[in-house]
DNA sequence: AGTACCACCTGACGGC
DNA sequence: TGCCGTCAGGTGGTAC
């Protein structure tokens, strides 16, 4: 699930519970998410401060350790999410880490499928330098835009490519092209310029409105292709048939009479 | 630079 | 009801 829409809601839950609280104990149960950094140094950055600012990049969420300095990396691959909670009735099955506030609440990051990833960084930006992260896919121009899906390829591989531009994944990647009528294999260096514009525009306009739905496909609007991904599902802009290929090794849906090669 | 696979994990779902 | 294959919204590695 995790792909822009749903970090940024993470981000400003996260903002909404957990920030300035003292932090009394980190733990990490699935060592293998943890990336450049061990549970013992999460711990002891972390132990004793409070959560102080968020930024989100993509599809990565930081989260400052005030007094340290430094930020929580966190990515929720394709199962991760967030809980705040005090209560154990409301444990989320998976506790792949976990933050204990002086409070008795808690921030659990799970991520059933452990597919996710834990870090620490000094700041933000460097992070995303480092991993050759482009920028995110809110914030671009449309010349930064058009550089950043400029090449060879189908335009759906370009959208969800992380070092061009980062935030989009499979579902939202089919979702702008739904809304920009353009086919998946189209090659992304042959949009005509008004292509591009379009693809710009509703870049912007799906991530923003699937953001104001709470990355909740039961509350998107009804133009959304996004809760009809599904075998037998119907275009909700022409009532046809959606359609279902694959696209660099992605299932990709779209509606073959709305979205011609 | 692309693409095509495989792998990492766990859970859900359809078919038998 | 139970077992089994397949697939899933992410990323990273390999080989062509």
């Amino acid at each position: 699930m995790p792909e822009l829409p749903d970090v940024e809601v993470f981000k400003r839950y996260l903002d909404s519970t957990a920030l300035n609280q003292r932090i009394d104990a980190v733990s990490v149960e699935a060592k293998r998410l943890l990336k450049g950094v061990s549970a013992a140094t999460l711990a002891r950055h972390a132990k004793g401060q409070r959560f102080g600012a968020t930024r989100r990049h993509g599809k990565y969420l930081f989260v400052e350790l005030e007094g340290d300095g430094r930020w929580v990396v966190l990515h929720f691959g394709m199962t991760g999410f967030l809980k705040y909670y005090k209560d154990e009735s409301e444990a989320p099955e998976h506790r792949e880490a976990e933050f204990r506030f002086a409070d008795g609440y808690r921030l659990v990051y799970s991520a059933p499928r452990k597919f996710g990833r834990i870090g620490l960084t000094d700041d933000p930006e460097s992070f995303v330098e480092e991993e050759g992260l482009g920028p995110d896919a809110l914030d671009l121009d449309l010349a930064a835009f058009r550089d950043a899906i400029a090449g060879r390829g189908a335009i759906k591989s370009r959208l969800m490519k992380q070092e061009a531009l980062a935030g989009i994944g499979n579902v939202y990647g089919d979702e702008i092209l739904f809304q920009a009528k353009i086919h998946p294999q189209a090659a992304a260096g042959k949009l005509s310029d008004d292509e591009v514009k379009r693809l710009h525009r509703k870049t912007s306009d799906v991530l923003e409105r699937a953001i104001d739905a709470q990355a909740d496909p039961a509350r998107m609007p009804k133009s959304f292709l996004l809760p009809h991904r599904e075998q037998g599902g119907r275009c909700p802009r022409c009532g046809g048939k959606v359609r279902s290929i694959k696209v660099g090794g992605r299932t990709t849906w779209f509606c073959p009479s709305c979205q011609k090669r």
